[in-house]
Formats: C-alpha cells, sequence, structure tokens
DNA sequence: GACCCGTGGAT
DNA sequence: TATCCAAGGGT
C-alpha cells in the first residue's frame, strides 16, 4: 500500500472535525482560516475565525471596514501584519476578482499574506485543485516516512514540493485528501516531541523507524530569539495598548509601556512602518 | 539564506 | 525557569 493509500484511510477514521472541514465551508473562510493557522495552534484559531465569519462573510464585507477594524478583531492571535494582509487581500479579491477567492495558485501567490503554503493549500482545500500542500507537519512526515531523518532541516520550497508531489497521486480528489492527511498526521501522531509512532499508519513502512530512529544531524534552523526584552514584545504591547483603545494612544501612555526609550521609539516606528500604527494630531491609532 | 515578526501552552 | 513549538510570509 502507497503511503498515501495507508495515510489516506488513516484520516478517513481518525480526522479531526474542525470547522473548515464542514460541509459547504466557503473559499473565504478557508482562507481566513489558513491565515489565522500561520504559525498559530488551532484551538485559538477556532473561536476567533467564526467570530470574524460572522462579521465579515465575505471579502468585501471585511474591505467595507477599515484596516483598523481587522487588527482589532485579532485580538491575540498574534503577527497582526496578518490582519493588515488580510485585509488587503481581501480588498483585492472584491475589487478585481469579483469578491471571489481565486483558485488559481499564481493569482493567489499575488495577494498580501499568501504564500507557498497558503496558495495551495486554498487551491487544494477549497477549490480541489491538484498541487502538493507543504508545511511544518508534511515537512515533518516525509523527512521521517520517506527519507529516515528524524527532523525535516531548514524548508527549501522546491525540494519540499517536489518530496510532496511524488507521494501526491493523479487524481486531484485523491491529491486533495493526501494533502489533508499528511498534514494531520503529523499535528496529531507524527509530532515534533513525541511521536506516537504505536497509532502511526506507516509504522511498518517508515524509513525513521527501520533505521532505527538515528537523531537528526543536519543543519538545525536558528533558534528562536528569546522573547522577554525582545522589540516583539514592546511592539506586542504597544499594539495591545492600541487595541484596547477607542481613541488615539498619547506619547505619554506610550511612554509609561516600556522603560528603554531607544527601543520604544524602534518598536513604534517600526509599527508606523508597517502601517500597524498611525500618527495623529492626537496621538497614535489604528489604521 | 538569514532574520524578523506575537502569543501562549507544553515540557 | 528556559526552551520548544505552533496549517508561514516578507524582506
Amino acid at each position: 500500500m502507497s503511503i498515501a493509500e495507508a495515510v489516506g484511510a488513516w484520516f478517513l477514521q481518525n480526522r479531526r472535525d474542525l470547522p473548515w472541514r464542514r460541509e459547504g465551508f466557503g473559499a473565504w473562510g478557508i482562507l481566513v482560516s489558513e491565515i489565522m493557522l500561520q504559525q498559530t495552534p488551532v484551538v485559538r484559531v477556532i473561536p476567533r475565525l467564526e467570530q470574524w465569519l460572522e462579521r465579515w462573510p465575505t471579502p468585501a464585507d471585511l474591505a467595507a471596514s477599515p484596516p483598523g477594524d481587522a487588527v482589532r478583531a485579532w485580538e491575540r492571535l498574534g503577527y497582526p501584519r496578518r490582519a493588515l494582509n488580510l485585509h488587503a487581500a481581501a480588498t483585492v479579491i472584491a475589487e478585481r476578482h469579483g469578491n471571489v477567492v481565486p483558485s488559481d495558485v499564481g493569482d493567489l501567490l499575488t495577494l498580501p499574506g499568501i504564500g507557498d503554503y497558503t496558495a495551495r493549500a486554498v487551491a487544494s482545500f477549497a477549490y480541489g485543485m491538484r498541487h502538493p500542500v507543504v508545511d511544518t507537519n508534511v515537512r515533518r512526515v516525509l523527512a521521517r516516512a520517506v527519507a529516515g531523518r528524524g527532523e525535516a532541516g531548514p524548508p527549501s520550497t522546491r525540494r519540499d514540493l517536489a518530496a510532496m508531489e511524488a507521494v501526491l497521486p493523479i487524481d486531484p480528489a485523491a491529491a486533495q485528501l493526501t494533502n489533508a492527511a499528511v498534514m494531520e498526521l503529523g499535528a496529531v501522531v507524527c509530532t515534533a516531541r513525541a511521536p506516537r509512532c504505536d497509532a502511526c499508519p506507516l509504522v511498518d513502512s517508515c524509513a525513521w523507524r527501520a533505521a532505527g530512529y538515528p537523531p537528526y544531524e543536519g543543519p538545525k534552523a536558528a533558534a528562536q530569539k528569546r522573547f522577554e526584552g525582545s522589540d516583539r514584545q514592546v511592539r506586542g504591547l504597544i499594539m495591545a495598548e492600541l487595541r484596547g483603545s477607542d481613541i488615539p494612544v498619547t506619547a505619554l501612555e506610550i511612554e509609561q509601556l516600556w522603560p528603554d526609550a531607544a527601543q520604544r521609539d524602534r518598536a513604534l516606528a517600526g509599527l508606523i512602518a508597517d502601517g500597524l500604527v498611525v500618527a495623529g494630531d492626537d496621538g497614535f491609532e489604528l489604521p
């Protein structure tokens, strides 16, 4: 049995009941979910997604609101530029695509905040187009089951897409199922820390297992920088202050948020440059 | 390719 | 407590 067949059969029996997998969940909802899921766990996305789609059922609805409303509704999902990008993407979809999320990967890739993963995820999951979908879960599953390595190592779009393509069935519907199934396997069984090989449909064919689980030795991804004391933390504090205020936040109020003036000014300038903060006569506010 | 960008739970 | 990790993308 092929990897696609084994993982697909497992998926049909074990998949989680997630909102974006519901029958009739539209392309817009899938696009919003994919943006929210970028580097953000499923459990934190679900409630925010449902509120978002209730308020903005189509791209044009979102485009009709100020971008700051999107940033505010994003709340604490993190990486608020995703909210800004999603608003910008919705505007393009409303104005140039007839308020319909594109199904073409090339079109999707031109939208802000949509990269190699998200473009193919939308094309595959929302429209059934046959494309390899590669996220961190897929990379890990293929590294182990196929390449026999414990970790995927640094990403390479070309190599990663080719690796998944080699596993993908020809039939588009089967390919869509395989994409979802391999992702799901990586998310709940072939996990980064403690893989549950006893529950894995690939246990008998896994190259990493067959090799005796050799430790990973290749190049390691750069370690994530410390968050405490970082510019990220300062940006987060400023954004939280702006989200929580209906009126412009004064320079004095921002000064109270962080003692280091140089770092504070750098963070604020960065937020303004990113379009997440607008400087006005009365202070600083969301766009 | 390296680095930056939030937030919070698990280990 | 410190580090890891989470359906990535932009520069």
